[in-house]
DNA sequence: AACGTTGTATTATTGTGTTAGTACAATAAC
DNA sequence: GTTATTGTACTAACACAATAATACAACGTT
């Protein structure tokens, strides 16, 4: 079973955020076909259906356009790739800031532990 | 209804991680006393079932003690809190490190961002 | 024209999170 | 001793995530 960073959310939800984030970072690129539903469910030891429901979010936010008898292929819009990936960069930054926070971290703790255990970023 | 940080994982699990945090950062201090179950449902618009889940787990970190009639505390022991808040602090930046790389977000974003927008950590 | 692969839809079933409501045991306060 | 408040336990009901097993529509390939 596919397991994402947040352990907790429902696999429909951290299958899309790991297929979008595969998309705004170009691992699929634009126009690349991406695995078939079942192909990809194979992969993750996960049923269709929640590969499908993925999908389906990620073709509602037009990232990727379905083609009967073809597959799926990531959109050719390089632009809106762009867009979202700044917007998902910025949320996420955001989140942090308020985790951080929370728990007491400081920049230096940040810089520090990249340095010690992060390898290069 | 309270939210917490990830929308999507269970209440039960959100309400363990905001009181958790605030037993390491002693908004609730060694010795403290916790709203009862009854008030912090209340407070967050929760079943007080949710809350007593949550609640459960901290008992069984070592975190809080329960005593009947009188309610719960917090443990008096501060090492504990010590060790344990510093555990979170390195899986969050752990988990920070590997979505770091999955977004293409570097360090000098980060740093950049919390200059700009921020404000002082 | 037949075939195979694609996405899509449907139904039933299981597990679990959440609420609601009630009840009970323990015990500090009176 | 009585009372009130605490934690705790239990049941029923509902919603939703996920699986399993099909079935169908679209359409490129042969």
């Amino acid at each position: 079973m596919y397991r994402d960073l947040d352990r907790n959310a429902p696999m429909f939800l951290q299958i899309y955020d790991k297929i979008k984030k595969d998309i705004l970072c170009a691992k699929y690129p634009p126009n690349a076909q991406i695995p078939t539903v079942r192909q990809l469910a194979c992969d993750m030891s996960v049923n269709p259906n929640t590969v499908q429901r993925a999908l389906q979010l990620l073709e509602e936010e037009r990232l990727v356009v379905a083609r009967a008898t073809l597959g799926r292929f990531v959109t050719p819009d390089t632009l809106r790739i762009k867009e979202l990936k700044h917007q998902m960069q910025i949320e996420t930054l955001r989140s942090w800031i308020v985790e951080l926070r929370g728990l007491d971290i400081t920049v230096d703790d940040i810089i520090e532990f990249i340095n010690n255990e992060g390898g290069n970023v």
